[in-house]
DNA sequence: AAATTATATCGTAATATTGCAATATACAAA
DNA sequence: TTTGTATATTGCAATATTACGATATAATTT
């Protein structure tokens, strides 16, 4: 196997899964890290700030805009990357509403 | 390879994937969406709730609970699993953050 | 104590992911 | 139009993940 059976769970669960997927792994969220506090954003310059060589990080820069997470605009020779904020939102909303629901039932342990 | 250089990155980096990954499967997803409904929570429940064998079902609850996603209180014969809040909340507030730095700066797509 | 029930672990096959060298593509500059 | 620069794609080796049958462990009931 290695196959997840994701025919097995709802829509909204496989991609909430793959789009919390998307994100794991610590070059991806370096990058995010680093277009979270950058203004302008191109594509070399994330290849020159991750310890990595060029075509993995062109590899997971197109992991996280398959997924959404990222967007990519063509500026000539460049590629000016940005974070997607509405995905991060709905991150953000996905596990304050886990929170709340948690906290409004007993616990057991 | 296949091997991620965790050790490129920042330990907070690697903390932060490994926190993501070990929720991004979609059985793992419905777990986590099971016990944040439920009142009292035992592993045989959450077995019968997935379409996976009991062997599947228990190597991903194992995860979700290295990671503190669970934790697993033992009940005589029996196993009782819950959510842990601050793991949740705390993966709120990292998406809550890029989302806040987001906001403040120009956006260049 | 034997049988039953609940959960975990082991071993392993199938598939997925990671990383990179080599190479391709596409635009810019000379 | 040749040369250089920026990014993507291909192909592949190494390793990780997923799933589950078989089996182990540990408490419960009979």
């Amino acid at each position: 196997m290695g196959t997840t059976k994701a025919e097995l769970f709802t829509k909204k669960q496989n991609e909430t899964a793959s789009l919390l997927k998307a994100i794991a792994h610590p070059a991806r969220i370096a990058i995010v890290e680093y277009l979270m506090n950058v203004e302008s954003c191109v594509c070399g310059d994330i290849v020159n700030k991750l310890p990595l060589a060029q075509p993995t990080v062109s590899q997971h820069l197109k992991e996280l805009k398959s997924a959404g997470i990222i967007q990519g605009s063509i500026e000539g020779n460049t590629i000016c990357y940005c974070l997607n904020e509405k995905i991060i939102q709905k991150l953000k909303v996905y596990f304050e509403t886990i929170e709340n629901k948690i906290s409004k039932q007993n616990k057991c342990c």
